[in-house]
DNA sequence: ACGTACGCCGTACAACGTACAGTGTCATGA
DNA sequence: TCATGACACTGTACGTTGTACGGCGTACGT
């Protein structure tokens, strides 16, 4: 059994431990070895990130990986961290600290947007234990310095970011292929005269709306109306606090 | 192979397709399968959802199950529309149809929150071709009816609802209990500490916020501050579209 | 009464996570 | 210098999952 997930989280930290000198040397690392999970998971998915795949990446056996990693669920919180770890830290300090604050906030959500569509798998990781890591400790920190201009009290800040980050991480949600879309646009031919069929005149709100929807979103390629429609509701939300 | 997921949906509809009265009277039904599933769900997790337990649940055989249902995600996504489908819709028509459309936006937003606590599961079904669905559909027609007061046309009241459901989803996320919360309990004795070292005098401002933050979690017993937090954040952010 | 459509079932396979019991290698204390 | 034992690595094996396939018997339509 490898060190425990706290540790290996904060592994590059200089107080980590960092296991006797004894042995024949390692041939591969836990950070290697989450570094080929990332690179296997935006390849191919998360379902993708196998223990056995991972070791045949990386020229091992299969049994190898739990020398440097208790289990797959901590080896997902080890890569969320990293992940998270990888988000540009804003380039502050030099040049434009920007005390605008609507300028911030739509910075802060389209930095983590594309985060998570750069690692579309971090929506699949529910375990919240990446919190404790170094990478996502140090992107709450600057995201909260962020929405400092709010001028919210520290409870407040914390709520506020989670509400906008929790926009963000609907919309990549949305806005992420569907595991189906595939079979269901191959069988569409037969399904949609089916389902009128089933709907006759019922639901005509639903009906309407959601053929508007549906054409608008089929539009001339805007990423998506819901993204600048709900972050233009999340400022307007956040604006709302201000005296 | 039993009929198509369209007509699976659709199964109640005088329409559907119900099979041929040839052969032996079927013991089970894709309905029953799909209301023991839920059971199993709500009562174990989404992860108890095994076509062996369902099968010994209902007195089959493990492979009879695929005689009413063609796959186990397509039984997910019966199983979410059944579940939307038993949101209460709203009791309207007679008493009080409250023109007020912010009281009319938070009716929602809780009645979402009741259903996601009711059937937690619902958050880990990603499949959209529930959409396709009577319930999901009935659902949908009766959440636009209550955004109607808003006074938006067919495309922003879309993206409304979308945006105030996404809220109460990522809410409902966060309330509900961490599948490894035991394991962080019962090491956090040990890691808390470490993590204090990890952390020394670094993000000071993440240490002091997220100490507050926790505190206010752990507080008198509000079920979560983020909620309300957040749903007024919602409401004031629908209001700016407001003349 | 017969044929056949259809519900049900047993077996089997590939893939998964991971427990366990080694095997060989190296820094170290004697 | 040598023996000790810590440690990286490995092969085998078990239990669990979804589901493909082929067979069997029932009961309706002819």
């Amino acid at each position: 059994m490898p060190r425990e997930l706290i540790d290996l989280l904060w592994r590059d930290h200089p107080d980590a431990p960092s296991g006797g000198a004894r042995g024949p040397r390692a041939r591969i690392s836990t950070g290697s070895v989450v570094e080929a999970a990332i690179r296997l998971a935006d390849a191919d998915g998360l379902g993708a990130v196998t223990i056995r795949r991972l070791a045949a990446d990386l020229g091992v056996s299969t049994m190898s990986i739990y020398t440097h990693v208790n289990t797959r669920d901590d080896l997902l919180v080890l890569m969320a961290d990293v992940a998270h770890g990888s988000a540009a830290p804003a380039p502050e300090g030099g040049a434009s600290p920007s005390a605008d604050w609507r300028e911030q906030v739509r910075l802060l959500a389209e930095a983590n947007l594309d985060l998570l569509r750069r690692h579309p798998w971090l929506l699949e990781i529910a375990d919240d234990r990446s919190a404790l890591g170094p990478g996502t400790i140090a992107k709450y920190d600057h995201e909260l310095a962020a929405l400092a201009p709010l001028g919210l009290d520290d409870v407040a800040t914390d709520a506020a970011l989670t509400f906008v980050l929790d926009f963000v991480r609907a919309s990549a949600r949305a806005l992420r292929p569907q595991p189906h879309a595939g079979e269901l646009a191959a069988s569409w031919p037969q399904w949609g005269p089916r389902l009128a069929g089933y709907l006759g005149d019922d639901f005509p709100l639903a009906q309407r709306v959601g053929a508007a929807a549906g054409e608008a979103m089929g539009g001339v390629g805007e990423p998506s109306l819901a993204w600048s429609f709900g972050l233009a509701r999340v400022l307007d939300g956040l604006a709302a606090l201000r005296p």
